[in-house]
DNA sequence: AATAAAAATAGACTAACGGTATAAAGGTGA
DNA sequence: TCACCTTTATACCGTTAGTCTATTTTTATT
């Protein structure tokens, strides 16, 4: 990354979380950043852009240590589930991160706007994904909506704890009591099938679930191609291009590679999420 | 209220509601209201003071159509908790209020911030109240972390279906989904003694509570007298004012009167809130 | 090493914003 | 007629996001 882009990042990231989005000018970041207009302008088309440059690599971020915390785990321990929705929340509550969603999720701005909706389905999906991982097929009808359940207790127990208390959130202890409140509320929803959303699910999920280890190989030929020869990454990444493609991918290096890959902090927004799919399709493979 | 007043009401609503608050310029509001700027800073302000009303006559209606909707039924009726929920959610819905909600939710503007923090804090205080109502008093160690369950499910599901169907959203299947969802988990939650918040209260919600009926008899005799002598409101409030402080109040009067008040829309918002405290301590009164 | 092309940079500039100030015009009741 | 209040129009201020252009720095090529 380019070291004045980082600047910039960097100042806008302190300026976002501490004066908010809309309070933060250009100037300001221009100020904290010690670069001038044109180079900001250089590197970003607009404010919102580098404000969702932002945002993608926060998402980078939850998405590496989430797949950290599960690996060598079982998918269906609802510790690990609750362990997942920490990361989230403690991350939120270090970086401040409640008032930027928000303030871009009912932004105007069309560009920002679609952005965020991609990052809202996106996070609904994965919760609804690891709700069938943890309380199995059966439970598959009511995913989403205690996706919604799951979200939205959990913003609202955050909002509320800090009007009633001057304390620290104790973030472990409210995301295991929701999963607790989700397990009890969920058994019983399946037994009265009770269901709200029926049979719909979000738009995106079903092209990002129908994508084939055999598809994703090339997907990641191509992206390793971009990377610098030095990097290790880029090592990684085409062994396992290339062992996907195989006749018969070796399982237990292509587990190996990816918790390596999981370990590691520098990886950006699109290959973490080509590591997550790999993941979740890995049982497929004999 | 005055013409002029209620014209920069108007467009600024119907901006606030179409563009959003922070792409709605004040020229927008002069230019849709057809007065000129020097008007509106003789009625408002700021932009800031002029949100704030509209949210304010908002929440008046809500309150009142709440109020109306409880008129004649037992306050344990799970029904009717459904039903005044279902209110809120129609309003936002047809007003496309959201927007505006969360706009302010995260404003930096510390008028705005501290605004939505007591409008926040009215509604999660009014749905534990309820929640207390309806479960009983076993329930009101887990009220408060339950109406955020309500409200934070029930946003969520409003996201959620803008994202999977194109249909209307269904307001009442939706409540009384929730409602349904509510009544497994409590009933679950009480047996468990499983609690986040604990003993944890919201702060205001002290002081609201413990406004008694003789306190509140001149509060609404000093409202009363700053209306006209024409209006019937005045002789209604100046009525249960005088009946609050009377040695043997007439329960049945001041209900009568009450669900009268109830039921008339051109009720303000300081009054509704004196009304439903009145409504509240109603089974105090012999 | 010299030079040409390309990329990065600084900063002046624009239009629009929220809000203030002021002077003139309009309306109302005594 | 006069005093008083509301309304209007408009000029003005500081600040905003974004554009444009001239200059400097980097890179590639010979």
């Amino acid at each position: 990354m380019n070291p004045k882009k980082q600047q910039i990042l960097n100042a806008a990231y302190d300026l976002f979380i501490n004066k908010g989005y809309n309070s933060s000018s250009i100037q300001d970041i221009l100020d904290g950043a010690k670069v001038s207009k044109g180079t900001f302008y250089n590197y970003f088309g607009s404010k919102s852009e580098c404000l969702m440059a932002i945002m993608e690599s926060i998402g980078s971020e939850i998405r590496q240590r989430r797949m950290a915390a599960a690996v060598g785990m079982s998918a269906n321990d609802p510790e690990v589930l609750a362990e997942q929705l920490y990361i989230r929340i403690k991350l939120n509550l270090e970086k401040n991160l409640f008032a930027l969603y928000e303030s871009i999720f009912y932004s105007q701005d069309p560009e920002l706007k679609s952005f965020s909706v991609k990052q809202y389905s996106l996070e609904m999906e994965w919760i609804s994904s690891r709700i069938v991982d943890v309380f199995g097929k059966e439970a598959a009808p009511y995913a989403l909506e205690n996706a919604a359940f799951v979200h939205g207790y959990v913003q609202q127990l955050i909002h509320l704890w800090r009007l009633v208390s001057v304390d620290n959130l104790p973030a472990d202890k409210l995301s295991s009591f929701v999963i607790r409140r989700l397990q009890a509320t969920i058994a019983l929803q399946i037994a009265a099938k009770d269901t709200f959303f029926g049979n719909l699910k979000l738009p995106l999920a079903a092209s990002a679930d129908d994508v084939t280890l055999e598809e994703l190989a090339p997907l990641l030929e191509q992206y390793a191609q971009k990377l610098k020869d030095q990097d290790n990454i880029k090592q990684l990444a085409q062994f396992l291009a290339a062992e996907l493609a195989a006749e018969t991918p070796r399982k237990a290096l292509i587990e190996s590679v990816l918790t390596t890959l999981a370990n590691d902090n520098r990886i950006e927004s699109e290959l973490s999420i080509m590591i997550e799919q790999i993941w979740k399709h890995l049982a497929d493979i004999a």
